[in-house]
DNA sequence: AGATGTGGTTGACGTGGATCAACGGCGCCC
DNA sequence: GGGCGCCGTTGATCCACGTCAACCACATCT
């Protein structure tokens, strides 16, 4: 438990070098040496709390962000007040690269649980990745990263059914809880069912049935968000499968 | 017409200075001064004959491509065979961002007609963007406009029915169309109607019937790949309604 | 403990787009 | 110039998912 502290960026000096998210981060790939000169990269930190937002469409862009602790989402809104989620966002993950394009920001990004953030002004983060091979070449490497996830979600948007989607998202979910040294099979959703229903591109009544089916099927045990996969292979042999393979 | 010359790079010292793709391409906005010293970015030229790939997914990541003429499409492969287009690309747009993050790239690049790219090798545009801000800037922007535009794809594909994903589409083609100096009306698609569904998550089928219902509704007239539209506004006003707005 | 609200589940029913199938237009090539 | 193959159109039918509605689980507040 944290202390209760306002929402504002904090004075406290944020070290990459320091930072044991390190393996997960911007910095990740980089040497020892490159790292040291990311002390003066990270203009701050900024907490930001349950179902606030770090930022919202319209937005000047002046920095971007590193998620130190919690998770987020992104979505954008269209005229007629129809809204899709773009994307969810845990520890380590880069948020407001949407930003850079048209120098403010194209969607907001809303803090799923009380979370922090490091803070990237990106004119220095330009300026030193001029100075810092490493540094650019990382920063390359998260934004293209960001358009392949992308087509990633496109394939499924465009080409998967209902089932196929949640397995893709959950199977998507465990690599990451995986990654940042969390069970694989085992893990609380910080998302609803109609936030997981829009990026799904389907309501949240077929997002609920498919947990149901599953559940039903063996593959997983489900109690509101709280999700424990019981057979990875099951849900990856449904990814297999063609649509109607007739 | 060109004269027939087989698809290798070829010595064609090519300038990016002297391009009249430049307020289109990776140099839009960059001064004069900084263009000068683009002269060394590009490789050579590379010509692709229609159907054929620029790259395929798994190829090594050496170099990205502007596109100098014609047109490319990009598609994604699943192991069980269903593919996904995930893009169409025009002259002075830029390919093979996706193959920055693992070295490799993730997606096939094939040519809809006889085109030709200028081929910017990767090594060389970061070293080059560590000297010249403006083109640093601007390779950013690219990439950031990338991640925009594929949001808006999955905005399309998770919340719009059929004829909002088909006259979205429409619109943007024609918008892109204008910004070449070509009538923002009258086009020709390069592409197939089996393309096109794969791109908007749809069958073929159903993208024939939206046009037709187009074309019985007087928006547009619609012979073959030959499109003209008639309505635009009428388009525009498809997409400012929700889908069942009983 | 009861009231209220938000999120999740489940059932009954409707529908948009997929599927299956037939056919037409057009270019290409022997 | 006739046959072949690809692409596009259109109709009939089906089904996965959306819609609508009722109800339940929990958390928070008083």
């Amino acid at each position: 438990m944290k202390a209760a502290v306002p929402i504002t960026v904090n004075g406290l000096k944020a070290s990459c070098s320091q930072c044991n998210l390190v393996e997960l981060c911007l910095p990740f790939g980089m040497s020892e040496h490159d790292l040291d000169r990311l002390d003066e990269l990270v203009g701050g930190r900024r907490k930001v709390k349950r179902q606030q937002s770090l930022y919202r469409a319209g937005d000047i862009f002046e920095a971007i962000y590193a998620i130190r602790a919690g998770s987020f989402k992104t979505d954008v809104l269209l005229e007629d007040g129809r809204d899709q989620v773009t994307g969810f966002q845990m520890t380590g993950e880069i948020l407001g690269l949407d930003g850079i394009s048209a120098e403010s920001h194209s969607c907001n990004a809303i803090a799923l649980e009380d979370s922090e953030v490091c803070v990237i002004p990106y004119a220095k983060l330009e300026e030193l990745s001029r100075e810092v091979e490493g540094l650019q070449h990382q920063f390359h490497k998260v934004m293209s990263r960001e358009i392949v996830r992308d087509h990633g979600v496109m394939m499924l948007l465009g080409s998967m059914r209902a089932e196929e989607r949640l397995a893709a998202f959950l199977l998507n979910l465990s690599q990451r809880f995986t990654a940042r040294g969390f069970s694989a099979a085992e893990f609380h959703l910080r998302m609803t069912r109609d936030e997981i229903g829009s990026y799904l591109g389907l309501k949240l009544e077929t997002v609920s049935r498919a947990f149901s089916r599953f559940q039903e099927d063996g593959l997983m045990s489900v109690q509101q968000k709280h999700i424990r996969i019981l057979d990875a292979a099951g849900l990856k042999r449904l990814l297999q499968h063609h649509p109607s393979s007739r």
